[in-house]
DNA sequence: TCGGACCGACCGACCGGTCGGTCGGTCGCC
DNA sequence: GGCGACCGACCGACCGGTCGGTCGGTCCGA
């Protein structure tokens, strides 16, 4: 009998690789990042990691898909328990900021590194993004079918919601003594759902359900 | 006398490189342009480059310096026409829009490009956002102590607007058929006007000042 | 003993920056 | 006015270093 499985050896060295890899991203960024700084802090050796990858590319590009598709389901989860669609929203929105608050590190990998990895990467820079707008759309669509918010162009409204958000982050992320992320959650609940016609009397409700 | 001036010689070249490196920045990123590219499109050399410039970097600098310069100058001239806070306010939206409409190259550079130079450039980056939402900030506090709109949050409302603007314009600049980006502002315009709590009866009356 | 996981020395492309050299033009001097 | 010393803009071969990726080899469990 086996003591340890080889395929679940080897799926924890893949793991650790992603791992190392991981965090190195976020401390230097992709381009900064050599395949033998990832090997080293995976206690491993270049050769062990094109074992189980074929580029240095490849592993940022599962890093990116499996980063951004945890997010999403937190976020969706966080929606499929609120009925109102204005309630939706909210938790989208304090989902995204607190899943970033506690995971700065996923933070930077998904927001400073993409952008810093070059135009090879564009693409998924822009995939990501139109996929975080489309949800967002599909949400305040909802709000104006059910009549929560007057009618609006929410193919712009999403746009902007996305931008502030990243923008929110991204300056927490940057900022020498950053805060609470959570802090601007109010503030910046109120500007969206502002500009996005929600009733004032709805606004002045607090954001607080949970 | 002499026929042409030596400084006058020089200053060319180095408007030249200038030129060259601003173009070649915007099409294959920081990262992906060598020195020796930039060489060859200014028609000079290597040598000829670092006679003008110390660095690279430097000559990146200067670009994004004189950039940065230029729109902002565009924006406070055209907000000075405006006498109203909201006029300022879209004022301001518009000539932003406009201008890098009619100048894609210049919004390579500032967006996508400084975002692609990675980190060593991350302190700039923020200095820039940094001073575009101050520029907004301004506007939206007057906009407020005049009683135009009533009182709200600037400083997250400014990063709301900045990140919106940013996030429009870089999905223009990665669109595969972009179109004409002026056309995002009339609903651009609506949404920021009433996340800032703008009465709904100064949107609707359309932002066509000037 | 066989093979898959892993190792790490090595390769070669690339690139920012350097530096000795060139060459057209200018200036002082006769 | 002509000539030699000089200057400085510009040239491009070259250097040093980095880094993604390769490959022959080793080790260990079955």
């Amino acid at each position: 009998m086996p003591r340890i499985d080889p395929a679940e050896q080897s799926r924890s060295r893949r793991e650790r690789i992603l791992d190392a890899a991981f965090s190195a991203f976020a401390k230097r960024g992709y381009r900064d990042t050599a395949v033998d700084d990832i090997a080293a802090a995976a206690e491993t050796s270049k050769g062990g990691i094109y074992f189980h990858f074929p580029s240095k590319e490849a592993i940022f590009r599962e890093l990116m898909q499996t980063t951004a598709d945890k997010l999403v389901a937190r976020v969706e989860r966080a929606v499929a328990l609120e009925a109102e669609p204005v309630a939706k929203a909210e938790a989208a929105l304090r989902t995204v900021l607190t899943t970033f608050a506690g995971h700065r590190t996923m933070a930077r990998v998904l927001f400073l590194d993409l952008a810093g990895a070059g135009r090879a990467f564009q693409a998924e820079t822009n995939a990501l993004h139109e996929r975080f707008a489309g949800l967002i759309k599909g949400y305040l669509d909802e709000a104006v079918q059910t009549g929560a918010v007057p009618p609006l162009d929410t193919e712009i409204a999403s746009v902007v919601w996305f931008g502030a958000l990243n923008e929110v982050v991204a300056r927490w992320l940057l900022a020498d003594k950053p805060g609470s992320l959570e802090d601007s959650y109010p503030a910046l609940r109120e500007v969206l759902l502002r500009s996005a016609g929600v009733p004032e009397a709805r606004i002045a409700q607090g954001g607080a359900a949970k």
